[in-house]
DNA sequence: CAGAATCCATTCGGATACTG
DNA sequence: CAGTATCCGAATGGATTCTG
């Protein structure tokens, strides 16, 4: 169904419908990054991640590394260790959907600085 | 500056720093929805995307197009006549952006199909 | 170290009018 | 048609504090 709105089909359709639940996940803050950080970086350490971002409060990266891992996106393991250690890394599927991300981060960021 | 990190350099050096204005822009509703059906459409007019989306409030859609405007992503172009005419197009350097941004959607949109 | 819990200021965005 | 203005509830995310 749906076979309205087709003026080329280079991405077959693309829906511009509402607000789909992982669009709604990414919107929150530092969720792209964070997805891309993790792609990059993993294993990646919560710490890590704290350091690179520099300015993000815990509870926010808390909040987005829960948010993710619940959404399936990340992995998230957990060793008993003392002191505590724990990894993130992508799921093994979403590897793709971090690739389709980092473009876009680094579009941001030249436009920031040559603009 | 900045030689930590570097897994491979297939992007060469992504910053994952602060949330950026553009990537802040893109995190509001409908942002990146109304970026690529601008960039598919266009030249679009307002009730085209206000169907297009469905469900979106005009004061919500008027924000964005008014933030996405704001920051040279869109063109927007008043016709005086009666009835009034305004259609809205992709700058044009931004539409790179438009096309790193359509897979994400269509990745999204089969997510929440085949998931 | 790696968070969870709480509290709260701010913001966002939807609904609902109302214009040029 | 193409919005803008206003109002207001919901939600976000930062700071802070505390814990296994």
């Amino acid at each position: 169904m749906d076979e309205r709105t087709q003026p080329n089909d280079s991405a077959a359709e693309t829906c511009y419908c509402p607000t789909s639940g992982v669009i709604d996940l990414l919107s929150r803050t530092y969720a792209i990054q964070t997805l891309c950080a993790v792609g990059t970086l993993q294993p990646v350490r919560y710490g890590e991640l704290e350091t690179a971002f520099g300015d993000v409060s815990s509870s926010t990266l808390s909040s987005r590394l829960g948010d993710l891992t619940e959404a399936g996106l990340l992995e998230r393991n957990q060793y008993d260790e003392i002191p505590p250690r724990v990894e993130y890394r992508l799921s093994e599927d979403r590897t793709d959907l971090c690739e389709l991300l980092t473009p876009v981060l680094d579009w941001a960021q030249q436009r920031e600085t040559t603009d």
